[in-house]
DNA sequence: GGCCCGAACTTACCTTGTACGATATTGCGC
DNA sequence: GCGCAATATCGTACAAGGTAAGTTCGGGCC
């Protein structure tokens, strides 16, 4: 009765949860993450939604092992950065090996949604933190001063933070007029807005996280850190 | 043929907007925010599914007012705050207004990812980050300089971090043993984690976002922000 | 050949968002 | 009070998506 895909017809290579894993992510590469459900998934392996099950669990399992992946690809970033970390130097180490990440994630600009909902974390990611620890130590961080910096930077240990704030791209258009509307409401904020022009409309992730706005906030915990640091 | 309230029962309370986001944040409250549908929602407003769609354009715009309310509630705790802000007052000002934020994010625990998730600002909340520009600005920060404070701040501006990080509630238990087998593939981790005892099970907002490490990671930002403004 | 079993597939169910049109209710000029 | 338009609510129904259960297929082993 000829299913969809003969019977007879070239072998089709075995899923498999890694090729389940990737395909996902292929997926939500192309089509963002709300496009990532179990038929398109299934569609995009030439294979039945149902078929997947027999490699993962469930949707969320797909999801934890997206992170997986990603992890998987910053791990084997940062692998290759070969820099001294002793002393006054850790904080050029973090410091790279964190913009190092940040890359990947401006290859995947859904994850770090993704990364965020997760609730338990993956191994993966547990052996990220555990060399910026190591890179930490090698600074003299006590193991204490270690574990508040890592929740200080939280998100941003992994190189993507997310605003709340968005001054809509405030290219010029029709939001100029729309400022002076504003501006007895909102006197300061449009007062910012109008002075900083706003001359940087490239290179953003998720919601006006632009790379500039993004190293001064690293370097303001990093530098904060280095003087903990010292006086300890 | 009496509807489910029949005909002529008590006259019930007409429906709104506001009687809609007001009892989406109760369901939410309630049962978090995976458990508001429509359905469970016009259940609680003793109502049917359909009728709430005269007064919200679909489920995207009820979690856009919902953050509205949040934010009404948070400029309405923070509006109660009179301390003064000038010159080197700022940091206190402004750290004092963001823990009183932080209140109301404790209160709603699910808030902060429904918040991450709006990709459109409300005017609550452009109202707070207004009022915040404004005590950087008594500070003596230029509009640049308040602009870069927002980014470095982030969701912390408004309260509440996404550790990215769980140390797992690390309570004896079983965990201790886990620790032994995960000693020499993450070693800083686990030295790190037997040294800090995990001393403060209490209080958390999301995941492992404790009061003293929120704290801690605004004081670092603040220091930072001011020590660049008294040399520029 | 008959049997077992892993892998993939088929069908079908349930939840959830929401379009559409019918119905009920309210406010208001007479 | 009365009728009628505006306002508000409801009932029905469908589509999308996750997934439970049972079924089929093919290849290795006796």
């Amino acid at each position: 009765m000829a299913t969809r895909n003969g019977p007879r017809t070239e072998p089709r290579t075995p899923l498999s949860r890694d090729r389940v894993l990737r395909a996902a992510v292929k997926v939500a590469d192309e089509g963002g993450i709300e496009s990532l459900t179990m038929r398109r998934l299934a569609e995009e392996l030439g294979a039945e939604a149902m078929s997947l099950y027999y490699h993962v669990a469930k949707k969320e399992d797909v999801l934890d092992g997206i992170v997986g992946v990603i992890a998987g690809e910053i791990n084997e970033a940062v692998g290759r950065i070969d820099v001294p970390s002793q002393g006054a130097a850790w904080k050029a180490a973090v410091r790279q090996r964190i913009l190092t990440a940040r890359q990947v994630f401006l290859r995947h600009p859904w994850a770090p949604r993704v990364f965020e909902t997760r609730t338990d974390v993956s191994p993966a990611v547990v052996q990220y933190f555990d060399a910026l620890i190591g890179l930490m130590r090698d600074g003299g961080f006590s193991n204490d001063l270690a574990h508040h910096a890592l929740h200080a930077l939280g998100s941003r240990a992994l190189g993507f933070t997310q605003e709340m704030f968005d001054p809509g791209d405030g290219t010029g258009d029709e939001s100029a007029a729309m400022l002076d509307a504003m501006a007895e409401q909102l006197p300061h904020l449009v007062g910012m807005l109008r002075e900083i022009a706003h001359d940087d409309p490239d290179s953003t992730l998720g919601w006006c996280d632009d790379q500039t706005e993004f190293e001064f906030g690293l370097d303001l915990i990093l530098d904060g850190l280095d003087r903990m640091r010292e006086t300890a």
